[in-house]
This record gives structure tokens, C-alpha cells and sequence, in this order.
RNA sequence: GGUCUCAUCGUCUAACGGUUAGGACAUCAGGUUCUCAUCCUGACAAUCGGGGUUCGAUUCCCCGUGAGAUCACCA
């Protein structure tokens, strides 16, 4: 049995982006590839911020990426609640068992005067620290004051199993608040209680965090606790300019790539291997090869653009590594309305002929709607064709014509149509170049489709007629 | 401003101190009896600057420069 547990600590203020994911996926990776165990904790200490919702929408998009989790809320575990607002009894104890030993108490200021050293000191150009304002005979903690920890303040340097060795001097560590005026506590003080008592082993986390770590450090001796194994991964840029990745700068809810037609195991692809990579060339993952994989200590360790190009490139590559049946399934939700009336074995049909073409499910009504319903012929096409150009209105139809007459006789299955449509590339005398693209346009109306043998073929001897003849009476 | 972190093609990245600095995306050019896509081939394209250490530096050290983070009763 492994000993490896991680958690993912979200808080319920929105939707899910890219960023957060990747934190979540990474920490994933790790429990799942020592089998050990994966939580989610719902941070909600910041009940200003806290938006309706936000926990369902949480696990929705974990979900759909295909993240699963052994504890949390919805699944309970033995070292629960997983929901933080319901913990704050054992926040309590622990900041008691802090007070009793002299190492938190009570900030007297109010924000006038907390405001007023600041300004001092940034007047002064200094740093502000509280801890050189602490109170000499601080009042007893009654509740209603935010209540800080007496920090101790120290050199540190520790290991990051992502960016390596670190270090900061004592100037960084000050009296943070453990639990503030409305009886919540703060991040800072919760995150570590949580961690110790889930036992976490392994706590990821973005970069933002790493200049707060020797506070962490400092929280953990005063409770003489064991440290986890620290991990902080490097922010996702927007693909303009050089910002973080967040809601105001277009960061999209991971939900939507879904709607947009990415499949999650794309979207895992992509996250995985921005910023991270397994040392050979390997481009494309399976979720189970991430899985065996991954290893913090090749994480990068500079931030990656969120490039949409590459991440269309790997969706394509992965539409095209699914079954038939899977992808079926899979696009259930995308095809034109004119596909209703069609059956699944015609569908599946049309779905093999297009999968390649696919780079998002989201194509597919573009690529596929003239397989289900009739087109109407729009002879402008054959005006800008550039072979097409070079003949008559007369001849073409004339072509159309002889086509037409062919198919009435030629079995319809591909082979038999290549066949069918190689001699009349003899009979007529014509380039492919022209007979293709006129039959292809005179069937479809489309400005691309499969191979013409395929296409007419699926379309069906009846209906391929029948179009020819449509056009050849709207030429 | 204090503190901390980071730095290889446009983008994601590879490279025990010794390679013509490799791959992928994107772009461009060809090929696959029509189009689009796939697939294949090729082209373009990078070690932020300056000092050291070393026979030899993308790699180690220092100084710059640039970028980012943080300094909340937010997480």
C-alpha cells in the first residue's frame, strides 16, 4: 500500500480555467501513478468571494477531464469534512493549542492603524512587517479580533521538488493571521492544519505561493510538524503577451473546450506536456502513459504559453486514434439537425469518412451536412473553380449528363465507383482535375469532401442522380 | 521600493561540460490520379548581454538586462 496522498484545494469562486487544472492534474498524476490517494478540498474560508455553484462546476470539470478523486465532499473519507467551512472547530483547537504556548495572539489594531504603519514604513522605504508592531500585552483572544501567529523569524532554504533549492532570509517571515474577525481562518493557517490531519504527502501548488513558503515553514515548526514534500509549478501564460493565465485575460472555462469539441484526453495531452515532457520525443499521450510517466522533477521551470494551435494539433491526433464506436459516441452531440432522421449504421458511415478531417467535434456539421440532407446547387462554385473555368456552362452539363448515365448502370460500392469513374476519365477525355471537381460539386456543393468514390458511394445511387439532375436542371 | 523566481527557434521543448544545438506546433514548398483533411518529404527558424572557471560552456560562477511573483482580515 502506498503512503502517497495529494489533494486538490480549490476555492468555490467560479469556474475552472486551464491553470488550475493543470495544478489539479499534476497532483493527480502523482497519487495515481503510486496508486495512493487523490482529495479535493474545497477551500471556502472567503465567503465574500464565494460564488453560487462554484463546487458542482468544480467537479464537473475535473470530471469531464477524467480526474477522479478517492476523497471529498460527494465521496466522503475517513479524514473528513472536505469542506473547510465545516472544520472550523478543529481551526480553533489548533490555533488554542497556539495560544496556550505563547506563539499566536490577539491583533488590537484596527485598519486605521494598521494602514498608518504601513504608510510609515512605506514612507521610510522599508518593508512593512508586523511584527514590529506587536503588541506588548496583547488582549485575550475573544473571537472577535483577527488572531495572528507569532512567527520566529528565521533563514530558510528547502527543496522544491519542481524548482529545486530555494531560499529566503528572515525578513519574509511575519505575523500573518490564522483566523480573521469573522471566525474564518485564513489560507495560510487552514491549508497546513488540513494537510497535516489528511495526511498529505505531496502539496502542489502555482507559483504564486513560493514567496509565502518560508511563512509555511515557519507555521510548521511552531506546530512541530512534519513538512510535505513541496512541489510549485510554474504559472500558464496567456499566448499574448507575458501574463498569467487568469479569468480576466480570456482564460476560458475548461468546460467550454468541451462544448468547442476538444476531448478531454486532448486537453489532458495538452496540459501535461506544457511544461513538462518525459525526455524522449514523444509528442502524443495516452491518459495511462501520462499516468506511468510523469515525474515532477522534469516539470519545466519558466511558465508556457497556452498555445490553442497546438492543443487543435492534438485533438486532431487523438480524434484520429479513437474507434469508430468511440468517436460515435463521443459526437452524439454534434451532429447537423439534418442528421437526425438518420440511422446510427449511416451516421457511422459518414463519421469514417470525416474522422480525419475532424479537428474538433465541433467541424462536423460543416463537413457532413450535405450527406444528410440535399444541397442546393450554387453553380458560383463551378464559376470560381479554376479548372472549371475553362469550360462552358454547355459542356459542363454535357459532362454531367454522361456521368449521370453512367451511374445509372455502375454498382455504387467505392471499388466499383473508382472504376466506374476511371473510364469515364477515358470516355470523356477529360483530367480529373475537371470531371472530379464537377461531379464532387454537382453532388455537394461543398467547398471540400472525401475522396468521390466515397462520397458518392455513401450518398447513395438514388440520391446521386437525383442531384446530378438538380443541377444539371439549375445549370 | 524590499524579497524571491525564471531565461534555448514565433510557441512547447531536448541536449553526463565535448552534438552540424535535436524534436514537435505554427508557417512556407513539394508528393499522395479532384477539393479539404490525414499521411510523407523538404525549407525557414534559437542558446538575452558581458565577464570569468575550463583544453572546451546552452550547461558551472559573477554582474547586468528582461520577464514574472509576492509584500491582504484572497486564496
Amino acid at each position: 500500500m502506498s503512503t502517497i496522498r495529494t489533494r486538490f484545494a480549490p476555492s468555490p469562486t467560479g469556474f475552472m480555467h486551464v491553470g488550475g487544472v493543470r495544478t489539479a492534474l499534476f497532483a493527480w498524476f502523482i497519487a495515481q501513478q503510486a496508486k495512493g490517494t487523490f482529495i479535493l478540498r474545497i477551500e471556502d474560508t472567503d465567503k465574500v468571494r464565494e460564488v453560487e455553484g462554484s463546487i458542482a462546476q468544480i467537479e464537473n470539470s475535473l470530471r469531464w477531464l477524467g480526474i477522479d478523486w478517492q476523497e471529498g465532499i460527494d465521496k466522503g473519507g475517513e479524514f473528513g469534512p472536505y469542506l473547510q467551512s465545516e472544520r472550523l472547530a478543529i481551526y480553533k483547537e489548533w490555533a488554542q493549542k497556539l495560544i496556550d504556548q505563547g506563539k499566536a495572539y490577539a491583533d488590537p489594531y484596527t485598519k486605521e492603524e494598521l494602514d498608518a504603519f504601513r504608510d510609515q514604513a512605506k514612507a521610510e522605504k522599508r518593508a512593512f512587517l508586523f511584527r514590529d508592531h506587536r503588541p506588548e500585552n496583547p488582549p485575550a483572544w475573544d473571537g472577535t479580533q483577527p488572531l495572528r501567529f507569532k512567527s520566529d523569524p528565521k533563514s530558510y532554504q528547502w527543496h522544491d521538488a519542481v524548482m529545486g533549492d530555494l531560499s529566503t532570509g528572515p525578513e519574509v517571515v511575519d505575523d500573518f493571521i490564522l483566523i480573521k474577525s469573522d471566525g474564518f481562518p485564513t489560507y495560510n493557517f487552514c491549508h497546513i492544519i488540513d494537510d497535516m490531519l489528511m495526511g498529505v504527502t505531496h502539496v502542489l501548488r502555482s507559483q504564486e505561493f513560493i514567496s509565502s513558503t518560508p511563512k509555511f515553514l515557519n507555521l510548521y515548526e511552531a506546530l512541530g510538524i512534519e513538512r510535505p514534500v513541496l512541489a510549485t509549478l510554474p504559472f500558464v501564460m496567456a499566448m499574448d503577451g507575458k501574463k498569467k493565465l487568469g479569468k480576466r485575460d480570456g482564460a476560458k472555462d475548461i468546460l467550454e473546450y468541451g462544448k468547442e469539441g476538444y476531448l478531454p484526453e486532448a486537453m489532458m495531452n495538452f496540459l501535461a506536456t506544457l511544461g513538462w515532457n518525459d525526455g524522449t520525443e514523444q509528442e502524443v499521450f495516452t491518459r495511462d502513459e501520462l499516468i506511468e510517466k510523469f515525474t515532477l522533477e522534469r516539470v519545466q521551470k519558466s511558465p508556457a504559453r497556452f498555445d490553442e494551435q497546438r492543443l487543435l494539433w492534438l485533438n486532431g491526433q487523438h480524434i484520429r486514434s479513437l474507434s469508430l464506436d468511440d468517436l460515435y459516441e463521443r459526437v452524439a452531440d454534434f451532429w447537423p439537425e439534418s442528421a437526425a432522421s438518420s440511422d446510427e449504421a449511416y451516421k457511422k458511415q459518414v463519421l469514417a469518412l470525416v474522422q480525419d478531417r475532424l479537428k474538433t467535434l465541433c467541424d462536423l456539421p460543416t463537413i457532413t451536412d450535405y450527406f444528410f440532407d440535399d444541397p442546393t446547387p450554387n453553380w458560383q462554385m463551378a464559376d470560381d473553380n479554376k479548372q472549371l473555368r475553362k469550360l462552358t456552362r454547355e459542356e459542363q452539363v454535357e459532362l454531367l449528363q454522361t456521368a449521370q448515365a453512367v451511374f445509372e448502370t455502375s454498382a455504387f460500392d467505392p471499388e466499383s465507383l473508382q472504376e466506374t469513374l476511371n473510364q469515364l476519365l477515358e470516355t470523356t477525355g477529360q483530367k480529373p482535375g475537371i470531371l472530379f471537381s464537377l461531379i464532387r460539386l454537382a453532388v455537394s456543393w461543398a467547398p471540400f469532401s472525401p475522396a468521390l468514390n466515397d462520397t458518392l458511394a455513401t450518398i447513395g445511387q438514388t440520391a446521386a442522380i437525383e442531384r446530378l439532375q438538380k443541377a444539371i436542371e439549375t445549370a
